[in-house]
DNA sequence: CGCGCCCTTGATGTAGATCAATAGAAGTGG
DNA sequence: CCACTTCTATTGATCTACATCAAGGGCGCG
């Protein structure tokens, strides 16, 4: 499933740390990593297993390793709408609260790094610096979920297709599978038809309807139902309707 | 403007405080609240003034005190969107970040108190236990704009209009202006069609069309463009698509 | 090989946007 | 205080993007 000869996360376990939790690790002294070290454990979840379900009391909380987390929300007339995605170096569970409004799902087979929630408080209560490094990551994290709300919000559907692959593809950078800055980066959508449809607010079909128009006014060429060809990058940033800058504050979440 | 007799901002300047931020008030010592007495001040905007424009260097943080601040967000062709209403003892400002995402307008006329940001954030990193609150705050916050996210994605329009005027039936209640529990409470809306539809992701149009409904199906009495009276709560409950509990977590943001 | 699951494609229906007009309400100036 | 402009809210008529319903088609898996 994974890429990564080695996993890592946010306690420093691995010694090629290819992962890190960007709140975390900036301010975290080595003392303070070796504590991490001793209350988190590496694990993995298959395709479609739910990490944390809602409403339920909330135990662990950890950072993604390896796959995309799934933040959902079912309403009480039983249609559950994603509302997030966690990707790698994503932090994972809802601190200092019993339970999480919202259910955590494996959308992939996914690798984390997970620890204790209340002994993950205690750390953070130890650890001003860190916790200051969580609020702020938190900030940014409210930026971004608002702006994805703007673009759900007032943008048609191909607006959202485009910006979401334009996020895949800057991620998909990030992991080092590919160069967005190549001619042609292939792009990798690792959920299903339905879960994006779901994502972005629309249904499978006319998400696919979206995709074959952006195939055939050759923006992208599909490899399979999965991976695309970025043939026109700036094409497609145009059909997003947002500035490329405002597409990247979304990417860097 | 206002109806409280004495307004009042976190630093406690008014004796009898009747807006605290829950953030900020539950953790600050004596001394604390004396030093941010020292660094706020109470300040009024008038309908439609920019308290802190988009991308702009932001240097002003504090508290609503009284009215209602429009957080919003404009893309490159022009449209913007609302992403958040901010209430009576909701925080406003972007901390730990040079510059604002998204623009804070008086949706009303307003009272705020106000802080400088730098000065704020250097009171944070004096007083953890403060900045802990601030914390928890935040990732209510985030839970808060999922739950309205995944609202204005997967619901009908007449649902995240019933969603909206329970929300404004609650923070009436919380405004002490009227009660909820009464026979038929009043409802106040204070912001313009427009305004509300923006936030809805709709037009004022099918915005009053929803609303001409609901008052003919006696769910609410019109009163004027901005005041109804709510002759059934458990009608409008049932319209909005979700359970009672749900909507209640979204008005504690 | 055949069953089941996604994805895609087509045909049809509808919620809500858009266009257009009127009616109030609120402010402005004489 | 009354014309006059202006802005917001409502109502009506039409149009369209997208959901929904309904088949196929490809691919993996037992």
């Amino acid at each position: 499933m994974t890429e990564l000869a080695e996993v890592s996360c946010l306690c420093g376990k691995s010694s090629s740390c290819v992962v890190h939790n960007k709140a975390v690790c900036q301010a975290a002294s080595p003392e303070a990593m070796a504590q991490l070290g001793r209350i988190s454990h590496v694990r993995e979840f298959p395709w479609g297993s739910v990490i944390q379900a809602q409403a339920e009391p909330c135990t662990i909380v950890g950072n993604v390793v390896d796959g995309v987390v799934k933040l959902s929300s079912a309403s009480i007339n039983g249609d559950d709408h994603i509302v997030g995605l966690l990707f790698p170096s994503d932090f994972f569970g809802r601190l200092f609260s019993d339970e999480s409004r919202f259910s955590y799902e494996a959308a992939t087979d996914v690798t984390l790094c997970t620890m204790n929630r209340p002994a993950f408080e205690r750390f953070l209560g130890d650890h001003p610096a860190v916790e200051h490094e969580m609020l702020k990551a938190k900030l940014d994290e409210l930026d971004a979920v608002r702006e994805w709300a703007a673009i759900t919000n007032g943008h048609t559907t191909m607006e959202r297709i485009a910006t979401l692959i334009y996020v895949f593809a800057k991620r998909s950078r990030n992991q080092h599978l590919n160069n967005f800055d190549a001619v042609h980066p292939v792009v990798h959508l690792p959920l299903s038809r339905r879960d994006i449809a779901d994502y972005l607010g629309t249904t499978p079909e006319t998400l696919s309807r979206n995709i074959q128009t952006l195939s055939r006014t050759k923006v992208i060429r599909i490899l399979d139902a999965k991976h695309f060809e970025l043939l026109d990058a700036n094409e497609l940033i145009r059909q997003s309707g947002e500035s490329r800058g405002d597409l990247d504050k979304i990417v860097s979440s």
